[in-house]
Parts: C-alpha cells; sequence; structure tokens
DNA sequence: GTATTACGTTGTAATCATTACAGATTAGGT
DNA sequence: ACCTAATCTGTAATGATTACAACGTAATAC
C-alpha cells in the first residue's frame, strides 16, 4: 500500500503524520461514497482494533481545518466526508440514502452577489429521488 | 393577532388547525432569522406554558412536508428553519453565527446538469465571514 | 543517553439535538 | 353536544458528537 502519498500531503500542510491519520486520509480517497465518521470507524477497526472513535473525530477535524477533505452536513442528521475538495455538488435521494457528485457550473466562490462578506465554502445541496430510485432498482 | 392568515394556510393545504401550528407558523412569519426547534420553543413557551418541545418537532415537521417551511442543515449541528420556501441561498458566518440570506441566480430545480434524478429541494450554502465581523462590529 | 515536553491516542463519560412512545386532550364532522 | 381520529404533552430513549483524563509516543534539550 502506497502510504507515501498521503505521508507527503500531511507533511505538505505542516500536519503531523500517524498512522491513524495516513490510514484515515488512504480510506476517504479510495472510498468516495461520503462516509460517516462512523463508516470509517467501524471499517479501519478491522485492521487497528485499537483504533478510537474520538481518534476518528480528532484525525477529521484536522483534515478538514486544512482542506484536506470536506465536511458535508447534506443529510441534516450526521456529517459526511469527502476527500479533497475539488468543486462539485452533491444530490441526497431521499429514497435510498445515497449521496451522488453533481458538477454544476456557475456555483463558486465569487459568484455571491452580496458584497463584503468573505466566502470560504461553497456547498450546492440537492435532494430528491435518484435515477435508480425511480426505475425501482434503488433500495 | 391575524391568525386568519395562518388559518389559511393550513386549510388550503388540508393541515388541521391547531392553535401550537398557528403559533409556529406565525412565529417564522415574524422571525426571519433562522431560529432553531429550540429558539422557537423556548419563545412559544412564554404564552403558552403547557407547550412540548415534541410538538414544536412535530409541527415543524408537517410545516416542513407540505412545503411551508424549508429546513437548513448549514451549521451541521442543528436544524434552522425558515418561513416559505422562497427561493433563495444561505450564508452562515462561521465567526457570529448569523445567517444571511443570499439573492443568486442560476441555481435552480432545472439547472442539475446529470439527468434522469428528480430533484425536489435545492440549497446553495455559503460559509465565511460576514462583513460585520469583517469589520469587528459581529460578535 | 536520558529527562523533558508537547502532541496524539484511547476509552469512558458527558452533552445536545432529535425521536419514540404512551397517556391525556382536542379539532372537526355528525 | 357527541365521537373518533388526530394531536399534544412529558418522559424516556437514541444517536452523533464532544469533553476529559490517563496513557503512549516522538522529538528536543540537557
Amino acid at each position: 500500500m502506497d502510504t507515501g502519498k498521503y505521508t507527503g500531503i500531511l507533511r505538505e500542510n505542516g500536519i503531523k503524520v500517524t498512522p491513524q491519520r495516513l490510514e484515515v486520509l488512504r480510506f476517504l480517497d479510495e472510498n468516495r461514497v461520503h462516509p460517516t465518521a462512523d463508516d470509517i470507524y467501524r471499517t479501519l477497526k478491522k485492521d487497528n482494533p485499537s483504533l478510537s472513535k474520538t481518534t476518528v473525530y480528532n484525525v477529521l477535524d484536522i483534515l478538514s481545518k486544512y482542506g484536506l477533505v470536506e465536511v458535508l452536513t447534506i443529510s441534516g442528521t450526521e456529517s459526511r466526508y469527502d476527500y479533497g475538495s475539488t468543486r462539485h455538488q452533491h444530490f441526497l435521494c431521499t429514497s435510498c440514502g445515497r449521496i451522488v457528485d453533481i458538477h454544476i457550473k456557475g456555483l463558486c466562490m465569487d459568484c455571491m452577489p452580496e458584497k463584503g462578506h468573505k466566502v470560504e465554502e461553497v456547498h450546492g445541496y440537492f435532494k430528491g429521488t435518484c435515477r435508480d430510485c425511480l426505475k425501482g432498482i434503488g433500495a
């Protein structure tokens, strides 16, 4: 497994490198399904039984502070985490619960008409029923 | 106090009229500050000490199901409620916690490029530091 | 090379918003 | 003025997240 990639990312941001941080970062990079903190915890705990959920929250917290992961609040009941911060939006299917990436133009840091506010994050959240659920394929 | 307005709104939507529903609806109409359920509860309890927080949640739930109020999940820690569903977006100041209305064009039900999904809600959430906090006026 | 110090991790115990539930009450039609 | 289903209330549970204190680790100073 190539942990070098993630070691470099952490170092470049001046974040101390630890196995837990590497694992969370790798997991998010390799599982682009907007997992919850608990999803991450349960999966990583398999290979590292001593992992604490508090650590997962701590790691997610620092990674998001440095912009390495994006926190999604689309579901309203729990936070979801997205690797990186490539500019894209999200669609939540209220039937199956999946979150789909949406690529929409015209929603950016500079598109806010009200002047004087300093914009640091932009989130476009769409909700409805996804293609698969409409066809009866989804959950 | 003109409860007639809100009675009409509820009746038009086939929602049974109760004092609690009228009060919540009126409060949201008259206080466009995106309050939390607890804000609503604490304020309305002053004039109606027997009000239950569960009722506030129930009322907000039915009002949002009928599109009479919009649920905002911008803060990530608690839901906030907005009267009506006039098409506008929201800016959360991470310094003072206020949510400011934003009027941006080009973010609508029909602007989603991915085809086949049925879009029922669109939320544009911006985060950063508001004008007042930048000037040192805010909290 | 060891002591010191700062930072990370862990596990448990709180917190806080929200939901579940059961019993009392009420709205709206008859 | 009933009757019945829907609503309201209060308390107890849930579930995500945070607080905190003890322990581990790694770098630095002596």
